[in-house]
Order: C-alpha cells, then structure tokens, then sequence
DNA sequence: CGGGATCCATTCTGATACTG
DNA sequence: CAGTATCAGAATGGATCCCG
C-alpha cells in the first residue's frame, strides 16, 4: 500500500477533527443557514440549494448523532419539524464565518476559475 | 428530480463558493498543512495522514487549477518538487484557521461522538 | 523521489417513486 | 409537509506496475 493505516480516532490537528463533522457536501452549508435562521425541513431544503431530499435528511441525522444539531417534531398535522443548533453547533457556524467571508471576497475569482474549468469538461462539443 | 436545478456558477452565499474550492475530502488539510510549512511531495503525503498519491496528486492539480497552490519543478535528480500557497490560498488558509481552533477546543467531544458511533457499526448484529 | 495509469471494491451522492 | 426505499452513477481509495 501507499498510505499509512491511519489510527481511528488520531487527529493530525483540530482542523482534521473539524472536517470529520462537516464531511459530508452539504454540512457545512446546513450548519451555516442553521446558525441565520431557524428552520423548518422545507425551508432548510430551500435554503441549501441543489440538496436531495435524502441527502439533507442523512446529514440531519448526522449532525443531530454528532451533537450540532437538534430536532423538534411537532407532532402536528401537516407535519411540522424545526431543525435548530445546539450550542456546540453554533461554536461551529462561528467557525465556518470567515469561510463565507473568504467566498464573497473572492468569489468573482472563483466564479472565473470555474467558469474556465467548465470549458474543459464539454471541449467535445 | 426533487431539487431545484443550481444554476452553474450560482452562489447561495460566500460558504457556498469557497466549499467549491475544497470539496474534496483532503483538500482543506493540504491547504492548510501548506500555510505552515513549505511543503515538497513526500513531506505533503506523510502531513495529510492517510491520503493516497492518486488523491493528493489530483487534489493539487485541481488546487493549482483553481489559483490556490503553485508548483515548482527544481528539475533536479532526484527529483525535488515544492508545492506552496499562492496569496489566494494563503488568504483561503487563514480562513480556515477558525475550524482548527474549533477542532482543537472541541475535540474531546469530536473523538467521544466518533468513539459511540463506532460502537453501531461494529455491534456484530 | 515524484508522478502516472489501470483494475476493482467501497462509499457517497443523486434521481425517482412512494408513504403517512 | 416530512420522511423513506431503491437503483444508478460518480467520487474515493487500495493495490500494483511503470517511468525518468
């Protein structure tokens, strides 16, 4: 193999401890609406544009086993859930501002880079 | 389909464009790893603990692709190859200091949730 | 040392259809 | 409105062999 067996549980630093929780494509982006708004399943599936129903609610469950989100059902009909951060979640969403900072800052520059990378990928015509 | 269609270089926010950058289950560390060290191949590989050189040669194209990193070939025998940040990526890498302090002060937590959650998948039934 | 191509298995993600 | 089941496809990653 190339790679050492990695340990289960060692992190290499607090960043890599970090992305064992926002792992996951939509995480980061369901932790961070979370931390604006509070938020009903479909609004949340709104917010987080481009989500399938089965991802959102994976990483629900997810994030809810990992402590940064918790859930209330209202056990009304029609069927109301509110999604809301813990505290520990809302530490996150701090954690995850400059990121967002980082992407409306340079977000022209991003835009460009993958509009360029676009023009690769259908070169066939 | 059960999700509005993501127009292609639509951001819902600034997380939205940076998580652009690096989705990518190793790209964060490497950016990261980076900004503290000037980094050669080998020296990246064994930082980025459990990553294979099929992953990290084709995250740091695509981070070099996207502005982030730049390659020097020393062209010397043997070979000598140093990846570093570009000013973009070093912008990208204090961005992401915060999830580090975040990992590094909640990862106790992070290793017991990873720890219980260890012990479903392995309850042999 | 640094980099590359392939085969194969597993995991993640996504689209569709369905339920209460 | 909220959530589930199932299948298809893409991404990830291991192992292995190759090059300069």
């Amino acid at each position: 193999m190339n790679a050492e067996p990695s340990p289960p549980i060692g992190f290499s630093c607090g960043l890599d401890a970090t992305l064992r929780i926002i792992a996951g494509k939509w995480k980061p982006l369901i932790v961070y609406f979370l931390a604006q708004a509070p938020s009903r399943y479909g609004e949340l599936r709104r917010a987080v544009r481009g989500v399938s129903d089965k991802m959102l609610i994976q990483h629900l469950k997810e994030l809810e086993a990992d402590g940064i989100v918790s859930r209330t059902d209202h056990k009304e009909v029609p069927p109301r859930v509110d999604y809301t951060l813990t505290p520990l979640g809302l530490s996150l969403a701090e954690a995850l501002t400059p990121l967002c900072a980082w992407g409306a800052d340079n977000m022209a520059e991003v835009a460009r880079v993958f509009a360029e990378r676009a023009t690769w990928n259908n070169g066939s015509g």
